[in-house]
DNA sequence: TCCTCATAACTTTTT
DNA sequence: GTTATGAGGA
C-alpha cells in the first residue's frame, strides 16, 4: 500500500470521497454523529501524508477553541510532529495573530488590546455619553448589539449612517463614530474588530493578502453554519487563486444566528464557486435509531431545510423516557437518582451522562440536586471564569502593562484596590488630559514627574489626589519597565504584590479564598505555557487568554456528571442525555416565540441536544417553575409534542396539552398518589397542601355542575382557566381553578 | 473618598 | 435570585 493511504481505511464512499477531493472548492454537508471531525482530520494528513502537501500550507479554522483544540489532537495523532507547523485554530485567533504580525498597512499598532463583550459595553456607554445620549433612552446594550451586528457585516460607522433604516439606527450610528474613535485611541479593538480588520488589512494590502494566499494553499472550515458574512469573506480572501476551500457544515445545528451568524452562507457558497462539489454525510454512527428517529421528527418541523436523509445501521436501543416533574428541585432530583439507577444497575458511570439546559440559570437546582445525593458534578460555564471580577482586575493590570494607552483598562484598575483615586479625582484628570491633548497615562505621568522634581502638580487637583497619582502611576511604570524582561509568571506575581491586589484579595471579606483560587489558577494558566518567554510572552498570553472561553477548560472525568448548556454541548457526545425545562417560554425561549425564524432556531436547538445522545435521552419538564424569585406554572414545550409517541417509553407520560398542578380547595383525594403523579416519592418537603394537577381529557366533578371533562387549563395571573365540558345540559363553564369546587376523577 | 444599604432591572445562547 | 446602580452617612 502507498504509505499515508490507511488513512482512508475505515471510511465510508461519501467520507471517503470527501477526503480524497482536494482540489477545488467543496461543500461538506454533514449530519449530527456522521463523522465529520474524522473527515476534515483524515483529509488534512490525506493532504499531508498521501499528496505531500507541507503542513505549513494547510489552515483549519473553526469556531471554538474546543473545537481547534480537538482537530489539534487529532491530527497529531495521524500526522504526527509535523502537525506543528499545520495551522490550526478560531478565526479569532488566526485574525488577532495576523493582525498583531502585519497589521501595520491598516495602521495597527501591534500591541493593542483585545475587548471582551463587557469592555465593549463600558465603552460605548462612554461614546454615548460623548454623543450626548441618555442611557435611560437608549439602552447601551440594544446600542451594542446594533453595532456588533453592523461590523459583523464589515459595515463601519460611516456606512451604517448611510443604510440606516430607522432613527434608532441612526442613533447607533451616531455612537459608532465616537466607539470607533476611542478603540483606536485606546490602541484596542473589540472581537468584532479582529474579523472586520483581517478583511479589512487583507482587502487594502496587496502585498499581505498574496503573502497570506501564497502560503495557504489548502483553507477548512468547520462549523461553516455558524459563520458570519465577515468570517466567509475573510475565508475567501484567503483563498487565493487555488480555491482549495473546503467547508464543512450543518445548516440543522445553526443555533448561532443571534450572533450574526448567517446560515446564508452556504447559498452565498454555491453561488460564488457554482464548480463546488457538494457531499452529504448521512449515516450517523452516533445515536441509536430511536434517538436518531426522534431528532428527524423533531426537525422536520422545520421549513426551509436543505434535503438530508440521515440514517443509521445502529440497534434501535431503548425508548426515550418523558417525565414530568412537579416542579425544579424534583426534577433535578428525578435526574440525579434516575443516573445513580443507571450507575449502579446499568454499568453507566457518571461520567456518562450529561444534563443539558437551556439557560445557565437551570443549573442551580441540578447543583443542589447533586450536593444533596452526593454526586459529583462538573459545570461547564456558568458565571465564566475570565468574567470574574479578581481575574478581570489582574486581566486588566496586564492590559495596562502592555498597552498604556488602553484607557479602558486603566480606569478599572486605578483605584482597584482603593487608593484614593475616586471619580472625582478621574473626572479632573480626565478633563485636564483632554484640554492638554495627551493620553491618560500620560497625564499621569506628567503628575508623577512634577512631583518627583518638587514642582507643583500640573494639573488642578488636590494634593491629595495628586500625590495618590503619581504614587499609581510610579507602580505602573516600574511594572511596564519589567514587563519586558520577566517571565509571565514572575511579571504577575509582581503585579499582585506591587498593586497590592494580593492583599485587597487575601483580606477582603468576599470569599477572599476562593478569589485567590482564581487568581492562582490563571498564574498556572500562564505558567503552562511559559516556555514562550519574554520578550513576546506577555503578547501571547494576552492574546490567548482574551480569545479563550470556559469550554476550553472541559475535561473528562468519568466520576463527574456534566452540567452543560445546549449551546456549549454542541460538538460533544454523551451515552446517557437528559434535557431539562423541555416548556414553552423555556425551550423554545420566551425571546424567540414570536418569529417563526427564531422558532426554528430553538427547534435546531433542540435537535441538537437530542443528537448528542449516544444511547439514552430523557426528556424532562416541570409543571411549575421558579421564575426570577417567584413560580408559575408552565406548559409543555411543543417539540415534546414533536416527538413520535411509539418511540417514547410506555411508563413515562406524554402530555399533549398544557397541565398545571396547583394547591386545589377540593381536599377529597387525599395522597399525592391519587393525583395520577408520576411514582418517584420525592416531594420537596414544604408543599403540605394538597395539589391537584389538570390537563386536557382529565375527568372532574364539580359540586354543583357535576361531571365533566377538561377542554382547556391555561395559566392566568396567579391562578388557572379551566375549560370544562359538563352535561350537555350544564353545557361547557370557564372556571377559575383556585375558587371552582373541582375535584379530579381517576380514570 | 469609601462603604453600606436600598432599589431596580434583568437573564439566551459566546468568540 | 441575582447583579448593577444610586443615595446617604462615616
Amino acid at each position: 500500500m502507498t504509505p499515508g493511504l490507511e488513512v482512508l481505511q475505515g471510511l465510508n464512499p461519501p467520507q471517503r470521497e470527501a477526503v480524497e477531493t482536494i482540489q477545488g472548492p467543496l461543500l461538506i454537508i454533514a449530519g449530527p454523529g456522521s463523522g465529520k471531525t474524522r473527515v476534515i482530520t483524515h483529509r488534512i494528513a490525506y493532504l499531508v501524508r498521501v499528496c505531500g502537501v507541507s503542513p505549513y500550507r494547510i489552515a483549519a479554522v473553526t469556531f471554538t477553541n474546543k473545537a481547534a483544540r480537538e482537530m489539534r489532537d487529532r491530527l497529531q495523532r495521524l500526522v504526527g510532529g509535523s502537525s506543528n507547523s499545520l495551522t490550526v485554530g478560531t478565526f479569532h485567533a488566526f485574525c488577532a495573530l495576523m493582525l498583531r504580525r502585519d497589521g501595520a498597512p491598516i495602521g495597527l499598532d501591534p500591541h493593542y488590546s483585545i475587548y471582551d463583550s463587557d469592555d465593549q459595553l463600558a465603552l460605548i456607554k462612554r461614546s454615548m455619553e460623548l454623543a450626548d445620549l441618555d442611557p435611560k433612552r437608549h439602552h447601551p446594550r440594544s446600542v451594542q448589539s446594533v453595532i456588533s451586528k453592523a461590523k459583523s457585516v464589515l459595515m463601519d460607522s460611516g456606512a451604517l449612517a448611510q443604510q440606516r433604516e430607522n432613527y434608532f439606527e441612526e442613533v447607533c450610528a451616531r455612537v459608532y463614530h465616537h466607539y470607533e474613535e476611542l478603540l483606536s485611541r485606546n490602541n484596542a479593538v473589540d472581537f468584532d474588530d479582529l474579523l472586520m480588520k483581517a478583511v479589512q488589512l487583507l482587502q487594502e494590502s496587496q502585498d499581505v493578502r498574496e503573502r497570506y494566499q501564497q502560503r495557504y494553499q489548502y483553507l477548512m472550515v468547520d462549523e461553516f453554519q455558524d459563520t458570519n458574512v465577515a468570517q466567509y469573506r475573510l475565508a475567501r480572501l484567503l483563498t487565493g487563486e487555488d480555491r482549495n476551500i473546503c467547508v464543512v457544515g450543518d445548516p440543522d445545528q445553526s443555533i448561532y444566528s443571534w450572533r450574526n451568524a448567517d446560515i446564508r452562507n452556504i447559498l452565498s457558497f454555491q453561488q460564488d464557486y457554482p464548480q463546488a462539489k457538494t457531499i452529504t454525510l448521512e449515516q450517523n454512527y452516533r445515536s441509536t435509531g430511536t434517538i436518531l428517529e426522534a431528532a428527524k421528527s423533531l426537525i422536520t418541523a422545520n421549513g426551509m431545510r436543505l434535503h438530508k436523509d440521515l440514517f443509521t445501521e445502529n440497534e434501535p436501543g431503548v425508548p426515550i423516557t418523558v417525565h414530568e416533574a412537579y416542579d425544579e428541585q424534583e426534577e433535578a432530583e428525578f435526574v440525579i437518582s434516575q443516573i445513580s439507577q443507571l450507575v449502579r444497575e446499568n454499568g453507566h458511570k457518571p461520567g456518562d451522562c450529561a444534563i443539558m439546559y437551556r439557560v445557565n440559570a437551570q443549573s442551580r437546582a441540578l447543583e443542589e440536586a447533586c450536593l444533596h445525593q452526593g454526586m459529583q458534578y462538573r459545570l461547564v460555564g456558568g458565571i465564566r471564569f475570565y468574567h470574574r471580577r479578581e481575574v478581570k482586575d489582574l486581566m486588566a493590570y496586564l492590559h495596562l502593562l502592555h498597552n498604556p494607552q488602553d484607557e479602558v483598562n486603566l480606569t478599572r484598575v486605578v483605584n482597584v484596590p482603593p487608593r484614593g483615586i475616586g471619580a472625582k479625582s478621574m473626572q479632573e484628570l480626565v478633563r485636564w488630559s483632554q484640554r492638554e491633548n495627551i493620553s491618560l497615562y500620560t497625564a499621569m505621568g506628567r503628575i508623577a514627574q512634577a512631583r518627583q522634581q518638587g514642582e507643583q502638580c500640573p494639573a488642578p487637583l488636590p494634593s491629595r489626589a495628586a500625590s495618590s497619582i503619581a504614587n499609581f502611576c510610579d507602580i505602573v511604570q516600574r511594572l511596564v519597565q519589567q514587563s519586558t524582561q520577566l517571565p509571565v509568571v514572575e511579571l504577575i506575581d509582581q503585579v499582585l504584590e506591587d498593586s497590592g491586589l494580593r492583599h485587597h484579595i487575601q483580606s477582603g471579606d468576599d470569599q477572599p479564598e476562593e478569589r485567590w483560587e482564581n487568581i492562582l489558577e490563571l498564574r498556572e494558566t500562564a505558567r503552562e505555557f511559559n516556555a514562550e518567554q519574554p520578550p513576546d510572552g506577555l503578547a501571547t498570553l494576552l492574546e490567548r487568554l482574551s480569545l479563550v472561553a470556559d469550554v476550553d477548560s472541559y475535561e473528562d472525568s468519568e466520576n463527574s456528571i456534566t452540567l452543560i448548556t445546549l449551546h456549549q454541548a454542541k460538538g460533544l457526545e454523551f451515552p446517557v442525555v437528559f434535557i431539562v425545562g423541555m416548556e414553552e417560554g423555556l425551550l423554545p425561549h420566551s425571546r424567540s416565540m414570536d418569529s417563526e425564524t427564531e422558532l426554528e432556531e430553538e427547534r435546531r436547538l433542540c435537535y441538537v441536544g437530542f443528537t448528542r445522545a449516544e444511547r439514552r435521552l430523557y426528556l424532562l419538564r416541570a409543571f411549575r417553575r421558579g421564575f426570577m424569585g417567584s413560580s408559575g406554572p408552565t406548559m409543555a414545550s411543543r417539540f415534546l409534542r414533536e416527538v413520535p409517541e411509539h418511540l417514547i417509553a410506555a411508563a413515562s407520560r406524554k402530555v399533549p396539552a398544557p397541565a398545571v398542578r396547583i394547591p386545589a380547595v377540593s381536599t377529597s383525594y387525599g395522597a399525592s398518589g391519587a393525583s395520577g403523579w408520576p411514582s418517584n416519592k420525592t416531594p420537596p418537603a414544604p408543599p403540605a397542601a394538597p395539589r391537584i394537577s389538570l390537563q386536557t381529557g382529565d375527568l372532574v366533578r364539580h359540586s354543583t355542575f357535576g361531571e365533566g371533562v377538561v377542554m382547556e387549563c391555561t395559566p392566568s395571573s396567579d391562578d388557572h382557566e379551566v375549560t370544562v365540558q359538563f352535561s350537555e345540559v350544564v353545557g361547557v363553564k370557564k372556571l377559575l381553578l383556585s375558587f371552582a369546587p373541582l375535584e379530579k376523577l381517576e380514570g
